[in-house]
DNA sequence: TTAGGGTTAG
């Protein structure tokens, strides 16, 4: 085995860099409060009616639909259409609905458009949809671009079609696109991503020399082998891409730091950053961020306390996302009370959380069982004007009622992000149905039924053993007439073409 | 949407 330190040599670059660039977004700079003077003097502009909108979609049924988009007042700007296509995009029948609509009367030319619309068919495997809206963007050209083959590859990924990922990657040029080496990388990272590492490795071995593989290839292969805690792999990798003579970056050599945290090689890791520091790699927050959080995951708290410390010594600040790091380390390893010290600290210090602060936040009150005071975070989010409550907010919220048994209110809150502007999806579906067997309660598996039919209707392929024990629920509470119905759906389901089946 | 750092619990 050869040791951190041998193989860091082998790696470490040739000539160290005359200075490091720490990039910083926070604490704001003057130029941030400059730009909100202009914000705030400029002639009110009308605000965005996406929220309206999709409300006003929701509660309308297709035939209506038409009429109501027809209003001459909704100026159809691409943004418009965009904020309003990912406020349903959890209700996919409704969005696809409404994109062909306008489109139909506007003819929309924005491929950022087309590119929602189409992730959101290939979320619900209507590939049908997905490669007419393709076809749809070509003959209006517009595309489809490197985004659209990225976003139809992930798709087939997550799918369980990694092959028809490839496939789609190496028929770029066919439907019109160039093909060159970022949409190589891209395919390979969208294999690495999803663990199909040894997949994304025989692609690249087979086309490296055609795309003239550079070190983001190289970068992102690494990451896939230290995703499945394979750093071996992933050093042989990088090993071949010095030999190549090609320069390992600062991202090559943060992706070799959390690969030994990931892989649990907690002193490697150490002893690897111990040469960063000494080869002058130009060690930045991302770095720093690791360690915190890779050694507040090891358990070692007071590890990650000094190492925050001491960036600020070495004159590198904290992000939010080093924040965020810290915070969810305190929350894992120490106590909900210590993590909300530190984000009392971020506010003072003029940081503004994003949504996974405080869903980080909320997760460890959930945790600790403080259902009442997580609430009052989320109630924060609604009133601060930095970050709404999102999907996974509620869904947190919904998995500890639910597990604490309080049913009632995790359907409570349920209701309320449905009624308000925030879609469940399908882990929110998937926690609240099986909520409803623990009570051994008629009533609860009427709601899983419904829950389940609404499921559907929304464009979510429930698994077979949710059909399997909401069926079994209603008949053993005597519910035949609803199980009838519950199995006419799941039939109608499996009738789907092929491609829909999980 | 060409690469690296924050989100579950099992």
């Amino acid at each position: 085995m050869t040791s951190p330190k041998m193989l860091f040599h082998l790696l470490s670059r040739r000539t160290p860099p005359a200075f490091s660039f720490h990039y910083q977004v926070y604490p704001p700079n003057p130029h941030y409060f400059l730009q909100f003077h202009r914000l705030t003097t400029a002639p009110p502009t009308p605000p965005p009616r996406d929220a309206a909108l999709a409300k006003l979609i929701l509660s309308s049924d297709p035939q209506t639909l038409t009429q109501t988009l027809q209003d001459p007042t909704i100026q159809w700007t691409s943004d418009l259409v965009n904020r309003t296509l990912k406020r349903l995009s959890n209700h996919g029948p409704k969005a696809l609905h409404f994109f062909k609509t306008v489109d139909r009367h506007h003819s929309l030319s924005s491929s950022d458009s087309f590119d929602l619309a189409i992730d959101i068919a290939a979320r619900m495997r209507d590939y049908k949809a997905v490669w007419a809206l393709m076809a749809r963007m070509r003959a209006r050209r517009i595309g489809p671009g490197p985004k659209t083959f990225a976003i139809v590859a992930e798709r087939y990924v997550a799918a369980g079609k990694p092959d028809r990922a490839v496939k789609v990657f190496l028929s770029m040029q066919e439907h019109g696109c160039v093909q060159d080496l970022n949409s190589f990388n891209t395919i390979l990272d969208v294999l690495c991503k999803s663990k199909r590492v040894e997949m994304a490795y025989n692609l690249f071995k087979a086309l490296k020399s055609r795309f003239k593989a550079d070190c983001v290839s190289y970068n992102i292969i690494a990451n896939g082998w230290c995703l499945i805690k394979r750093t071996p792999m992933a050093l042989e990798v990088l090993k071949e891409m010095v030999e190549r003579g090609l320069e390992p970056s600062l991202t090559t050599y943060n992706t070799m730091l959390k690969g030994y945290f990931r892989a649990g090689q907690i002193k490697e890791a150490w002893e690897f950053f111990l040469q960063m520091k000494r080869r002058k790699c130009g060690i930045d927050v991302v770095t720093y961020t690791t360690l915190v959080h890779g050694f507040g995951c090891a358990g070692e708290i007071e590890r990650a306390r000094r190492i925050f410390d001491e960036m600020v010594k070495e004159g590198v600040l904290p992000s939010v996302a080093t924040y965020n790091a810290l915070i969810q380390v305190l929350c894992k390893k120490d106590s909900v009370e210590n993590a909300i010290l530190v984000f009392e600290e971020m506010l003072r210090k003029g940081y503004a959380p994003n949504s996974t602060t405080y869903n980080v936040i909320i997760r460890g009150l959930c945790h600790a069982g403080e259902m009442d005071r997580a609430l009052t975070f989320v109630e924060r989010m609604k009133d601060g004007d930095e970050c709404e409550p999102n999907v996974q907010t509620y869904t947190i919220v919904i998995r500890y009622f639910c597990d604490a048994g309080e049913i009632e209110k995790g359907l409570d809150v349920f209701e309320k992000m449905g009624s308000g502007n925030c879609l469940p999806n399908l882990d929110t579906y998937n926690i609240l149905i099986s909520a409803m067997f623990v009570r051994k309660k008629s009533d609860d598996l009427l709601v899983a039924g419904r829950l389940l039919v609404e499921m559907v209707d929304r464009g979510f392929l429930p698994r077979k053993l949710t059909f399997n024990r909401v069926l079994d629920g209603l008949l053993l509470t005597g519910n035949q007439s609803f199980a009838k119905e519950i199995l006419r759906l799941q039939t109608r389901c499996a009738r789907l073409p092929r491609q829909f089946k999980l």
